[in-house]
DNA sequence: CTAATGACCATTA
DNA sequence: ATAATGGCCATTA
């Protein structure tokens, strides 16, 4: 584990259900503003299913990335309650 | 240490 | 609307 994981990590898991955050809050949250390129990628590398990393999002509404394909992500994030239409985030 | 990578962001064409 | 460019950061090789 790495130091920036570590917050990373705790943050993501902190997100309540039937919200997103952005890469870019979550480093904001992180101590690192300016960091949100290695928040994509400590979680790119370490897609553990016990940690919620389907609710951190792009900044311009759009999903991004997961590790079991974006598909699953935006499945998961409706479930949540979220809306999600052509790809993006519409709330 | 240097170089390369990427689930990104903002701007410009 | 999409495509390309520059910038930033932590992690990995």
């Amino acid at each position: 584990m790495t130091s920036f994981q570590k917050k990373v990590y705790k943050i993501v898991q902190k997100i309540p259900k039937g919200k997103i955050l952005t890469y870019k809050e979550v480093a904001r949250r992180g101590g690192r503003p300016l960091a949100w390129r290695a928040v994509g990628n400590i979680l790119n590398k370490n897609t553990d299913p016990k940690i919620l990393c389907h609710r951190v999002v792009r900044s311009d509404g759009k999903i991004g990335g997961f590790n079991r394909g974006a598909r699953n992500k935006i499945k998961l994030l409706k479930k949540e309650g979220i809306m999600i239409g052509s790809g993006k985030i519409i709330g």
